[in-house]
RNA sequence: GUGAGCGUAGCUCAGUUGGUAGAGCCCCGGAUUGUGAUUCCGGUCGUCGUGGGUUCGAGUCCCAUCGUUCACCCCA
């Protein structure tokens, strides 16, 4: 039998990490309530074809990434490797579109089969936001805004915004037809990937890094100067209000999302630190998606954090100690056990904010001493035969000088809510 | 899917031109029969990732495979 080990690329997150985890999940969620958005919680797995109708057939997320499979009755069920096809479709399916505007966010895994790397896992974790049936770009803006409040929660420093916009269908297909028509004259210059998208989605070359390629892309027409007015007034209006934040960007021409639904305004928050895969976070507006699926066309625009990049970049320093216990009960003795056992449990009802750690298990003093020290808890509680019998227990500070002190059962919890500073100081 | 590096104790890692498997940390016990973190003494821990091959003999050499890391592709 082989060895007993996760999925690859798959990862366990140990208790280590999950208080960072938890951190970084609740300080993300204040904000976005702050702004309003609202929790919506989706499935793990969708029908096939949504993602296919979703993302795009042939983008590489679709053609070769998918955890595809057969359900019992024969239909083909994916793992969902991005959430904003579940939640159109769920907006969708509960007539949450209808006649109003929904600012929705979810958080989960995402599956995705590629070759791991740095910052790159097979099921990784995503913060997903979507803001449904509004047309202006100050929604775009509020959305950027906000992504900028979570970095300075999070102390992030060197993050950059590269904002673009596609334009609309129509301008984006004039351009298309312009694209192809500049590569087309370049047959010779173009690799072997780019001849693939000239026929499936030219606006990717842009995206290619093959340096064979990068005065063929320079030379190539732009899309910026064929945007049509609407999406130039869109662009602009959200630019104003980005500068009036005085939210640092760049236009970045290239930038074009690997799925097929985004038009107008793209952007992405693209860091140095994290190796070649850089952003953060990347987002956009795809206003014809939900008309796609069948439903009256409702604007939309979106974007999701990648929560173990994100991870790698935020600063802890000012992350709350929640976890390490305050208290360590030593309970030596059998006959101690049971007294020790409702003991803990009155002072939890008593003291809710209080962690007590008691110690199960039997053994001697030393090893419960040792154990109380390794917690990181600041008193060590002790009842023993001693106390049991004079209804009281001894108390030993363990993280400073103090002499140890006892203190009878009835004044136990008054004594602690009162003497016990929640401050506590980790386990190394 | 392509390329390169790496897999030895729970963790971090030594292991010589092929010759009986090592250290530190952790954990457990003792020095101190009711007192931790320091010190000292003792102890547990391995199909050397897995499978095959070469060899009298493989942790060491070869092949395959799985995992991992980094990069390409692409993406959060």
């Amino acid at each position: 039998m082989a060895k007993l080990q996760a999925v690859r690329g798959m990862h366990d997150i140990l208790m280590h990490d999950t208080p960072r985890w938890q951190f970084l999940e609740e300080t993300i969620k204040n904000i976005l309530n702050q702004y309003s958005y609202q929790e919506i919680r989706l499935p793990i797995v969708e029908k096939t074809e949504l993602f296919k109708r979703s993302i795009g057939d042939n983008t590489d997320i679709v053609s070769k990434e998918m955890y595809s499979f057969d359900d019992r009755n024969d239909s083909s069920l994916t793992l969902r490797p991005e959430g904003t096809a579940g939640c159109v479709r769920a907006g969708i399916e509960h007539g949450l579109f209808y006649n109003q505007t929904q600012r929705l966010c979810y958080t989960g895994p995402m599956f995705r089969h590629e070759r791991p790397q740095k910052g790159r896992q097979r099921q990784f974790h995503q913060i997903g936001v979507e803001a449904f049936g509004f047309n202006g770009p100050d929604i775009d803006a509020e959305q950027i805004l906000m992504c900028a409040r979570i970095w300075k929660a999070l102390n992030l420093s060197e993050i950059r915004l590269e904002i673009n916009s596609l334009g609309t269908t129509e301008s984006r297909s004039k351009y298309r037809a312009i694209l192809v028509e500049y590569f087309s004259s370049h047959k010779d210059q173009l690799d072997e990937d780019s001849l693939v998208r000239l026929e499936q989605n030219p606006l990717r070359i842009l995206d290619n890094k093959n340096p064979d390629m990068k005065s063929l892309i320079e030379g190539a027409p732009t899309l910026d100067k064929h945007l049509d007015a609407e999406s130039t007034e869109h662009f602009a209006g959200l630019r104003e209000i980005l500068d009036g934040a005085a939210i640092q960007y760049t236009v970045n021409p290239r930038l074009v999302r690997g799925l097929d639904y985004y038009g107008k305004t793209v952007f992405e928050w693209i860091s140095n630190q994290l190796g070649a895969q850089g952003t953060v976070c990347a987002g956009g507006r795809y206003d014809g998606l939900v008309e796609h699926h069948g439903a009256s066309p409702t604007p939309a625009v979106g974007f999701a954090i990648g929560l173990e990049r994100l991870l790698e970049l935020a600063s802890f320093e000012n992350m709350p100690d929640g976890h390490t216990p305050h208290i360590y009960l030593l309970i030596s003795g059998e006959q101690a056990i049971k007294p020790g056992m409702l003991l803990a449990e009155q002072l939890r009802t008593q003291l809710p904010d209080i962690r007590i750690l008691s110690h199960c298990g039997g053994g001697s003093f030393k090893s419960q001493f040792k154990k109380a020290d390794k917690s990181g808890a600041q008193l060590a509680l002790i009842l023993g035969e001693d106390e049991l019998e004079n209804e009281q227990l001894t108390i030993k500070y363990l993280r400073t000088d103090e002499p140890q002190t006892v203190i009878k059962m009835a004044e136990l919890a008054n004594f602690l809510s009162t003497s016990l500073s929640i401050q506590t100081i980790p386990p190394k």
